[in-house]
DNA sequence: CACTTATCGTACTGTCCAGTACGGTACAGT
DNA sequence: ACTGTACCGTACTGGACAGTACGATAAGTG
């Protein structure tokens, strides 16, 4: 392989990205594609295959880069409620980011045809992110700072409580809110986890 | 207008929505359309002006069902936390039923083109829904059942809390669950919400 | 420098589909 | 029966686009 392959086909998957993002994929032809980036349709097809295994490559890049964001900060002396704010906070930012709403899109709409592509995301995104938060909430388990019988079902829970309607509504288009009323949603969300709504009669 | 018009024009909503539904709505060509519920192109056109004219009136009519679905049981002497929780159930089923989850995936498609789709679909069914959820809640804070300081804040956080990844799993293929799972998961949410998960110490 | 191979540009094929045109036909009301 | 209008069937237009073909050219390697 020449090194300026390398460079190439990830400068395709860059505008490609870009692109399928801002367009969406059905909408977004391969002609497209090479206008802006140059080079010949047929180096695509020779890279890629077909349309499908370019989005693959784009998925899979993109689900790296976010993938790395959540860390869990378990050293830290900080309380389980600050612990989990942040955490909520970071997750409900990245989920209310442009890459995200636009990848979750567009698997949402090949979802019908394509279950591996489904699969993949789900994989490398969704589900690195649950099990990290299940094995944090467990941990504060055993520490006794929770009562948890059942982690998976709890950290379906938190996850639901700290999307609350918002990455619903971005999804279909609405605002996406200020990173100060995600942080605010994310204190109370965290607030209801740990103490619930009752009233203490 | 003649009388065979209504029917016809339900006639082609009907296999529209089911088409639709099926396959996607881009995937969905208005020749399929005719050749099942018969008639021509032509009059297609005279009733709806153009393929998203028949979405509309797709989104319309499965939207007016689905809404009356929802009902409060204010009237009944069970307890706020039982009236939760089949509420909680009823909302779940039907996120998780199959024609809400097509309509969904429909919406998100096409959410990057037709804004004034989205909206029109958001009125009509999830902040209808919300609102009521609201209310509900206003009522039984009067009654000094729970806290509530902000009920908008508040109802966010129990839809949240409800869906859990069950809807976000669905609409990305996975199986529907079963009637028992889902009812297992909103007393469990219920109970989430209204005490928390904190320990007592 | 010579030679191989990756890449380029352009044109083409086959297909699909929204929307239109139009002549013919069934169906209302009178 | 008469007449206008709603409907039917079929064929067509125009455009988009995934994937292919192929000769020309540039980039690497010996």
């Amino acid at each position: 392989m020449r090194p300026s392959t390398l460079k190439k086909q990830q400068k395709i998957i860059e505008v490609a990205t870009k692109l399928f993002f801002e367009q969406g994929y059905s909408e977004t032809s391969l002609d497209q594609i090479i206008e802006v980036c140059g080079g010949s349709k047929q180096t695509l097809y020779s890279y890629f295959g077909c349309k499908r295994g370019l989005l693959i490559q784009v998925i899979s890049c993109c689900t790296e880069e976010v993938g790395n964001v959540f860390q869990f900060d378990t050293d830290s002396d900080s309380s389980l409620s600050e612990q989990l704010t942040l955490f909520g906070y970071d997750y409900l930012r990245a989920l209310c980011s442009q890459p995200i709403i636009d990848m979750y899109r567009i698997i949402v709409a090949e979802a019908r045809r394509d279950k591996e592509l489904v699969e993949f995301f789900l994989s490398r995104g969704p589900h690195r992110f649950y099990n990290r938060l299940s094995e944090f909430l467990q941990s504060k388990a055993q520490q006794r700072k929770i009562v948890l019988e059942d982690p998976a079902l709890t950290s379906a829970q938190l996850m639901g409580l700290l999307r609350g309607n918002y990455f619903q509504d971005v999804v279909l288009g609405m605002d996406i809110p200020s990173d100060e009323e995600m942080m605010r949603y994310s204190v109370q969300a965290v607030r209801c986890f740990l103490q619930g709504y009752e009233t203490k009669a």
